[in-house]
DNA sequence: GTGCCTCGAGTTCC
DNA sequence: CTCGAGGCAC
């Protein structure tokens, strides 16, 4: 720290070595920091430190080493558990409530697989039990992770714990080199009521039903904690695998009960949907005397070659579905009904409700929707809830509501009981200005919703906006929440009205210094780690950047085929000028950008055109560095802008790969062969696919002509 | 024009 | 999680 060269004078050579003394300094100042050690540099010339290696990475960016300190998320101590990305997604399964939902899934199934003359498909019945899942991770048969689903992508490492549940083995004999295992933590209703007698004993809070004991003890920090918990595993499933289990799911099954692990009795294979049906009513009659809470019922096709045929949609796999009990319903008051505005201006009517139980949990609010699901009609007229002459029933507050909760999770109003409708009672008149900012609250032609049009000038639309902002998808600032975002907005000492001014928040306590440092609820290390996560963002990829804006309709997914088809910001920003007329050949490529149509152009163009929020957008960049979005390299790319559709059973990649690989060549992957696929990938197995590309004369190769083609590019 | 399929937006409770 | 609606294929 001694003797320090100004960084505009450093030499590139001298630069380097400057880089790689100051990452071995902040590295040892982290290690004192995190560790038990006292701290060996005081916070401020740490702080120094730091910034003088961001300065010189600004100045020689070539020379950022791959451990760069400016990249490092400060390592959390011991708060929480660490993160795990899944090899394999978790994902979730789609939904029946009907027999007529059951009948339709095993018709697609068919349909897909160009087999609708064959009338029974075999698939598993299993029940769907009512716990949190988890995934187990082997190797050389040695339990090495577990973790949980988290958000499908990314869950928590909680290995210790899961080490103390009796049902998953530490190790096994028999398996695969790698081996992951999916399945559900639970606890059985004896155990639950044990556990809750356990903790009235000791006056702690009882738990509100077994899915929550279970959540809360596989989350304990400390796993002696865990230790002392009930729970159990049903193994249901696998990920990441390096040789195969089974080839049908039964087998899988039965191959995971021989490796040691419980599976659920009551899985049976059944042909046909009437046999599943069958098997439901069977398993719906047992569900009270399983000992355990379970919520439905899963069926998955038994035959794996065809389940990797079917494949997966963007968050389900095409072979499952799970088809649930019918759901908890309850009787209650409602109290009020109150309207909130959303960072979009759309007003939302809550139903406030004297609490109930339903399904284990307390209920107190339910969304209402929209103007019409209160009058008892949807959007295009169609009566719901109708009453016995088939009349709509509209919700008024006094009203004896019945409640559920949609997907086990949303509170909704399914019902209204007119007989019991005070006489005061009058329909509810929706507001048509807003109630937080008294502009007017329009309803465009064919829309469900009612918005408020006072854009920024509402306050409820500016803190919703900086919400959106800060976000998970979107900024994702540590420390920076939703609570914390409507506290900054309505300070008078350091006020955050718009999302530039998150970034001169530093600078503006800094005068005063200590403003923040001195609030109720904060003190200094809660004040400078807000800082730094801050400054940790001020390096943001495009999209990231582009989603947080929340221009409407311009969501998550949009806004990453955006940022990839413009690569830079600035080219971006050049673009929707030259657009600005929503005509020419910049509003061209827009359009001709997949899955953007001229509703989404259009609210791009505009949002930047508008001078007032264009300004807050530039006022914004100038704090940041938009970082560039890798452009898919399409050079020397055979497949560049052909349609390619991909069929059969794929021996060589998962579906996933192939289409990300293809994609990432700059062709586009459809579901289905069309007059514009240029060329149809077979694999074996390949079915009515491969006899319209021929009808077609579309020109058709097996996966290794695919393999070659693409090879090198 | 119609019928998927996906995405976007809004929602609750722990 | 669900609804509405945008986008796209037929």
């Amino acid at each position: 720290m001694t003797d320090t060269i100004a960084v505009d004078d450093l030499s590139e050579a001298e630069a380097r070595a400057e880089l790689a003394r100051l990452a071995a300094l902040l590295a040892e100042a982290n290690r004192a920091y995190h560790g038990e050690d006292a701290p060996e540099i005081s916070d401020a010339a740490y702080d120094a430190l730091k910034a003088r290696n961001a300065l010189i990475e600004a100045r020689f960016p070539a020379l950022k080493r791959s451990d760069s300190p400016s990249e490092q998320v400060g390592a959390a101590p011991s708060e929480g558990f660490a993160k795990v990305t899944h090899k394999v997604r978790m994902l979730s399964l789609g939904n029946a409530f009907e027999a007529d939902d059951v009948a339709e899934f095993d018709t697609r199934i068919r349909r897909y697989l160009g087999w609708a003359d064959v009338a029974l498909l075999t698939y598993t019945a299993e029940p769907k039990i009512d716990g949190l899942s988890l995934s187990l991770r082997y190797e050389q048969g040695k339990l090495v992770q577990a973790a949980t689903r988290g958000d499908g992508e990314t869950g928590e490492n909680v290995t210790a714990n899961a080490r103390t549940i009796a049902d998953i083995p530490g190790t096994l004999t028999g398996a695969p080199d790698v081996l992951e295992v999916r399945g559900e933590v639970y606890m059985s209703h004896a155990d639950f009521k044990a556990l809750n007698a356990r903790q009235a004993a000791k006056s702690d809070k009882p738990f509100a039903n077994p899915r929550n004991a279970a959540a809360g003890s596989l989350r304990q920090l400390d796993a002696t904690i865990t230790a002392a918990r009930p729970l159990r595993f049903f193994a249901y499933s696998w990920g990441d695998l390096s040789a195969p289990l089974a080839d049908t799911q039964m087998g899988a099954i039965k191959r995971l009960a021989a490796l040691g692990f419980q599976t659920n009795p009551l899985t049976v294979l059944c042909d046909g949907v009437d046999a599943l049906l069958a098997q439901y009513a069977m398993i719906e009659q047992a569900r009270a005397t399983l000992g355990y809470d379970i919520d439905g019922v899963v069926y998955k096709v038994d035959d794996l070659a065809l389940q990797v045929r079917l494949g997966f949609r963007s968050t389900t796999p095409r072979w499952a579905i799970a088809h649930k009990f019918p759901a908890e319903l309850a009787w209650t008051r409602l109290e009020a009904i109150d309207i909130q505005v959303g960072r979009t201006g759309a007003l939302s009517p809550v139903a406030r409700l004297s609490p109930v139980t339903v399904g284990g949990v307390v209920v107190s609010n339910a969304t209402l929707h929209n103007e019409d699901y209160i009058a008892g009609r949807d959007s295009k007229g169609g009566v719901i809830r109708p009453d016995e002459n088939g009349n709509a029933k509209d919700i008024r507050v006094g009203d004896w509501v019945q409640v559920y909760r949609a997907g086990d999770v949303i509170p909704k109003i399914a019902d209204v009981d007119l007989g019991k409708r005070p006489e005061e009672a009058t329909a509810f008149v929706f507001p048509t200005t807003c109630p937080e900012c008294g502009s007017d609250a329009v309803r465009e032609e064919g829309d469900a919703v009612r918005r408020c049009v006072g854009g920024l000038i509402c306050p409820a639309q500016a803190v919703e906006k900086l919400k959106h902002f800060v976000s998970r998808a979107a900024f994702d600032i540590e420390g920076l929440g939703a609570k914390q975002v409507e506290m900054f907005y309505k300070d008078d000492q350091l006020p955050v009205k718009e999302p530039a001014a998150i970034f001169t928040l530093k600078e503006r306590d800094r005068k005063n210094f200590t403003k923040l440092a001195n609030r109720e609820g904060w003190g200094e290390k809660s004040a400078k780690n807000l800082f730094e996560a801050i400054e940790e963002k001020r390096k943001i990829p495009f999209g990231r950047l582009l989603f947080a804006l929340g221009i409407r309709h311009v969501g998550e997914q949009a806004s990453t085929l955006i940022a990839r088809n413009y690569g830079t910001w600035d080219e971006f920003i050049a673009a929707m000028d030259a657009a600005k007329e929503f005509e020419g050949p910049e509003w061209e490529r827009l359009l001709g950008i997949d899955g953007v149509g001229t509703v989404m152009a259009r609210a791009l163009v505009g949002a930047f055109a508008e001078p007032h929020e264009r300004d807050s957008i530039d006022r914004l960049t100038q704090h940041l560095t938009v970082e560039e979005a890798a452009r898919p390299d399409t050079s020397g790319s055979p497949v560049a802008g052909k349609t390619v559709v991909f069929t059969g059973t794929l021996e060589k990649m998962t579906r996933a790969e192939a289409k990300a690989r293809a994609e990432a060549l700059g062709a586009k992957v459809a579901g289905s062969v069309s007059a514009k696929t240029d060329l149809l990938i077979a694999g074996p197995g390949a079915g009515s696919k491969a006899k319209k590309a021929q009808e077609l004369g579309i020109e058709t190769v097996d996966e290794d002509g695919w393999l070659a083609l693409i090879e090198g590019a």
